[in-house]
DNA sequence: GCCAACGTTGGC
DNA sequence: GCCAACGTTGGC
């Protein structure tokens, strides 16, 4: 598959908020605890540093896109599978052969609220994976037309 | 390899 | 809190 360019990121806010992101160092965050295989695999096989990601909140009062950021590393292993106290602790993954692995993400900038609603009232975005029904992945690629729709909106 | 049971996600 | 949808597990 060829490497799209861009990415929708779901974080709970209460676990890693577009201000958590942005108050960290360099504005970059490990990001944690994907335990999908799907997901996973678009953080080690497709994504690339410099990739557009919209950073979206789920879980909460308003969820939907709340800022940009960005790729900002390689896959490297996530070290809370191997953390014991840690919620995504994973017994049957061995140090030598990490089953989780995971991208820094850089925040750029925080943006409104782009809500669930609001996104489904745009035509072009009506194919966006994140829109479709029973969507629980919570890594998605992005079209590059979707991405620039997005960009407008936000800018509103 | 099938598939029922179970657990999780996540909007509402 | 509800519940639809989906992924994973495990018996067979």
């Amino acid at each position: 598959m060829t490497a799209p360019r861009y990415w929708l990121m779901k974080s709970e806010p209460d676990e890693c908020s577009i201000d958590d992101a942005l108050a960290a160092p360099d504005a970059t965050v490990p990001w944690t605890g994907v335990r999908n295989y799907q997901a996973r695999n678009f953080m080690r096989d497709d994504m690339r540093v410099g990739d557009g990601v919209l950073f979206y909140h789920s879980s909460c009062a308003e969820p939907g896109i709340v800022g940009i950021a960005r790729v900002a590393s390689g896959a490297k292993p996530d070290l809370t599978q191997f953390d014991p106290h840690s919620p995504y602790f994973d017994a049957k993954s061995q140090p030598e052969a990490p089953r989780w692995q995971l991208v820094d993400v850089q925040a750029l900038r925080k943006t409104r609220v782009l809500g669930l609603a609001e996104m489904r009232s745009v035509p072009e975005l009506a194919e966006m994976q994140v829109l479709k029904r029973g969507n629980r992945l919570s890594i998605t690629p992005v079209t590059p037309q979707e991405w620039q729709v997005i960009d407008c909106l936000l800018a509103l």
